[in-house]
DNA sequence: AAGACGAAAGTGGTTGA
DNA sequence: TCAACAACTTTCGTCTT
């Protein structure tokens, strides 16, 4: 039986989300994955006999990115048929083993490196497998495209990963990615336009209500100021005051304006520093929201109060 | 005294010629 | 390739609670 769990056992969040498609549920706010690769294990074929379950059985190991090889590797022998052979058919064999080595080791020592290294800061961030394995493979192909050459394997890597947050709508702020990797700022988004540009990965510019959860506990606001803050957020979206402007900015001014309304008040500096904007940002923001929305007349009464 | 507000100058990235 | 431009930041002074 499954058993339903209803609370975040690391921050005890309440915004899980199940993933079918990935078969993964997540929390929200702090992005622990409590259940991964729920697979569906049932057969589609049944089998009576070993006979059957020869023909039937189709699968090996799993494949993944996060292994350098995909956990598919071979290599060219070592041992066995290889010395039965005698002079020219010997030498052909060495040769190949000799190319295999040197055609191998450049991209993949590149890549047992760089995958331990991602593998790392996912961790730091505490990133669902799924996204790890996105950026794994966006690295990978990375690699094999040559874009990793000029510029630093780690900076490559958040770089990566920050695509895969993106495409999973997980966002996490380039402070962050900057933070757990040691990398520039600017230099992780350089990284991050180059390689998505090269690659053709294409990702919708994100939405700021992904970042509202999260926020909104590492501000220790109720659940209601949340809902307030997205309610506000799509009054926004309405109004075309989200076109252009930086996602996290938005997201911060509407946290500020929801937890105004619900008398759980936050300077405007602790909500800046969570969304990792300034207080003139929020401030902006926040004008142009009491404006268009016509808020003002909820929070005069409210504090007055 | 702390927080909110606003103005002005600076920064990095995008866009259009 | 370069300049104009919008968004955002930094800094600083003033007002409000």
């Amino acid at each position: 039986m499954v058993k339903y769990i209803k609370k975040c056992p690391e921050c005890g969040g309440i915004n899980l989300i199940l993933n079918k498609e990935k078969g993964e549920i997540i929390c929200k706010d702090c992005g622990l994955v409590i259940e991964e690769k729920m697979i569906d294990f049932s057969q589609e074929w049944r089998e009576f006999d070993s006979d059957q379950a020869a023909k039937r059985r189709r699968v090996g190991a799993p494949m993944t990115y996060t292994k350098y090889d995909r956990g598919l590797g071979t290599d060219v022998g070592q041992r066995g048929d290889i010395f039965q052979l005698k002079g020219k058919e010997r030498n052909k064999f060495f040769r190949l083993r000799k190319w295999q080595y040197r055609i191998s080791t450049a991209i993949e020592r590149n890549l047992k490196l760089a995958l331990a290294e991602l593998k790392r800061v996912a961790s730091y961030l505490k990133l669902p497998k799924s996204v790890e394995e996105e950026s794994a493979r966006i690295y990978t192909m990375a690699v094999q495209r040559g874009l990793v050459r000029g510029r630093s394997m780690e900076s490559v890597v958040a770089g990566a990963l920050y695509a895969a947050c993106r495409r999973h709508e997980v966002p996490r702020t380039l402070d962050e990615l900057s933070e757990a990797s040691g990398i520039d700022k600017k230099e992780i988004g350089r990284t991050y336009r180059f390689v998505t540009r090269e690659l053709g990965i294409r990702i919708l510019p994100s939405n700021p209500v992904d970042y509202i959860p999260r926020f909104a506990s590492a501000l220790k606001l109720n659940a209601e100021t949340q809902s307030k803050a997205v309610e506000i957020l799509e009054q926004a979206e309405e109004n075309e005051l989200t076109s252009g402007r930086g996602p996290t900015g938005i997201a911060a001014a509407s946290l500020y304006v929801a937890a105004l309304i619900n008398n759980e008040k936050r300077t405007q500096r602790e909500v800046a520093d969570i969304a990792g904007v300034t207080e003139v940002t929020i401030r902006n923001r926040y004008k142009e929201l009491l404006k268009k929305l016509n808020l003002k007349d909820k929070i005069k009464k409210k504090v007055k109060k």
